[in-house]
RNA sequence: GGUCGGAUGGCCGAGUGGCUAGGCAGAGGUCUGCAAAACCUCGUACAGCGGUUCGAAUCCGCUUUCGACCUCCA
């Protein structure tokens, strides 16, 4: 438990601007995070979004809250341009039953978010699961008067609802002027919508469709927006603190969750609404049509035209962190080989730290130390500065390698502690980042323990040949041999 | 066309009305048998043009330009 005088405050989407959090209930968050569709790989950008969510919830965790952490699985109703339903899309291509697609890709999506050290939501619900609650949050619109039933398929009414509540459109900020004078102009290419910017909450299934469900107005399947409404509604209550997701769901999805949450219950769900940006890659947002993309994979093993080798999951992690989540995150070779080195830099001081020793009264470099620790707490209670507060990390990092070399700085051990907590718990807890360097395996420690000694053997009898092709020859090997002041250090090369 | 958000030093990337993060790369130095590592020092950047102000990269306007969304998207 982490006690500070700053207060928590995150930028909230809806107001524009940052807000101190305050919890519906003391000491308690809930939170909804959309998750992914599972008709394919996850994608990289998905990655990054969960990786920033990720953070978020160890912080509040960290901070003391109750978090309870739901991130939906949509596994049905996404529609495609010729009306069919992804999902049964993906089958058809692969072969496969629906459910199966979907276990195949969730199975996928969990390995992935697993090698990223991101932990699991408290609750992780399925659409498919929730076709009895996604039933009865259409009866609630219907009942309220905010749909309309045709040829038993289910749309919201966004001008009603406009005019009625003047809300639609408070997220992404579209006029609903402009909504309603559209309506004169597109009375045209009307399928069975009264509107252009109704959408379905409830779609009759055609005949080769292959997810289908009875409800009262046909046998089909719920709306694409549908079942974040139903599973937030249904685990964190009709209202909870924040509600996140990518910017790019901000229209249509968040919108029209927002007009069903209101259609159906009268307010808005979310106290403070949370979006990451996009993941870029060479300055362009990551897209399959035109080549622009990498799979996790692809970047762990160094496989793509896009970059010169692999990346460890931790580093591309650190990457990611690098950025804020609110700012665009631009991948490129050049700034994950920067990245790479700089998060490396990181895990070689928190291993110095336990080769420094504390003083018993106070130390030069005590105050400096202390005065970083509780700035980069306070970065992160300003709308979760990751980025701010590394760069208070790399203060410290030089501090550590200064107490390590240099002996006329000191540090008591009271400081010392202070530290190396702080280092488990902002760089391990908070960032959720973790050593993968490969070392440290059985043998190996004992092995290379040996070789050293032996160089330092030749070393002090001045035979530079032996000390050299020992030195030369683990490099070969990939591995690098730093010599210190006092002792010699070896790293795995990745 | 509409909505939203950007343009920061070689690259990446924070931030703020005056105290001018940080990383990577680069230069010089210390250390070292040499090298690496580590440490120290250095670089005064905020698209352009106006305006507000004692003072703006930070606020306002315009221009240029980039991106996201408006159709499935994290």
């Amino acid at each position: 438990m982490f006690s500070s005088n700053s207060k928590l405050f995150l930028y909230n989407s809806l107001s524009r601007q940052k807000e101190e959090f305050i919890p519906l209930n003391e000491g308690k968050v809930g939170m909804y995070v959309c998750g992914p569709t599972v008709y394919s790989d996850v994608h990289l950008g998905n990655c990054r979004t969960f990786i920033s969510f990720d953070v978020i919830y160890r912080y509040l965790t960290f901070l003391g809250y109750k978090v309870r952490y739901v991130r939906n699985i949509t596994d049905v109703g996404h529609m495609l341009d010729d009306g069919e339903d992804r999902m049964s899309k993906g089958a058809r291509i692969d072969q496969l039953e629906p459910m199966e697609v979907a276990q195949k890709y969730s199975n996928g999506f969990h390995d992935v978010m697993r090698v990223f050290n991101v932990l699991s939501p408290s609750i992780e619900p399925r659409a498919t699961g929730h076709i009895p609650e996604q039933i009865e949050m259409v009866e609630q619109i219907l009942e309220n008067g905010l749909a309309y039933e045709r040829n038993g398929s289910v749309y919201f009414d966004t001008l009603k609802f406009a005019e009625k509540t003047n809300q639609y459109g408070v997220l992404s900020g579209r006029i609903i002027d402009d909504l309603i004078a559209e309506s004169r102009d597109n009375l045209k290419n009307q399928s069975e919508k009264n509107h252009p910017s109704d959408f379905a909450i409830w779609m009759k299934a055609s005949d080769e469709h292959l997810m289908r469900w009875n409800s009262p107005w046909s046998v089909g399947f719920p709306g694409w927006h549908l079942e974040c409404s139903a599973m937030s509604t249904k685990y964190l209550g009709e209202k909870f603190d924040i509600h996140g997701g990518g910017n790019d769901l901000k229209f249509p999805h968040h919108e029209n969750e927002i007009a069903q949450n209101v259609g159906a219950c009268g307010h808005q769900p979310a106290t403070y609404w949370l979006h990451t940006n996009m993941l870029l890659m060479n300055g362009k947002k990551m897209s399959k049509s035109d080549g622009n993309t990498i799979s996790p994979k692809e970047l762990f093993e160094g496989d793509s035209v896009h970059v010169t080798k692999g990346y460890s999951p931790m580093t591309v992690r650190f990457f990611m962190l690098q950025s804020h989540y609110r700012s665009p995150n631009d991948l490129t070779d050049d700034g994950l080989q920067a990245g790479e080195k700089a998060f490396r830099r990181i895990l070689e001081a928190i291993k110095s730290l336990n080769k420094i020793q504390g003083s018993s009264e106070q130390g030069s470099m005590d105050d400096k130390i202390d005065n970083l620790i509780s700035l980069a707490w306070e970065d992160m209670n300003d709308d979760f500065n990751v980025p701010k507060a590394l760069s208070r990390v790399f203060e410290l990092v030089t501090i550590i390698n200064t107490l390590k070399e240099n002996k006329s700085e000191t540090i008591s051990v009271l400081s010392l502690d202070r530290c190396k907590k702080f280092f488990n718990d902002f760089i391990f807890n908070v960032l959720g980042l973790a050593d993968d360097t490969v070392e440290g395996h059985g043998p190996m420690d004992g092995l290379m323990d040996i070789i050293l000694k032996i160089r330092k053997q030749a070393r002090e009898q001045k035979d530079w040949n032996t000390s050299d092709l020992i030195r030369n020859g683990l490099n070969d090997l990939g591995i690098t041999v730093k010599d210190g002041k006092e002792n010699t250090e070896w790293i795995i090369n990745n």
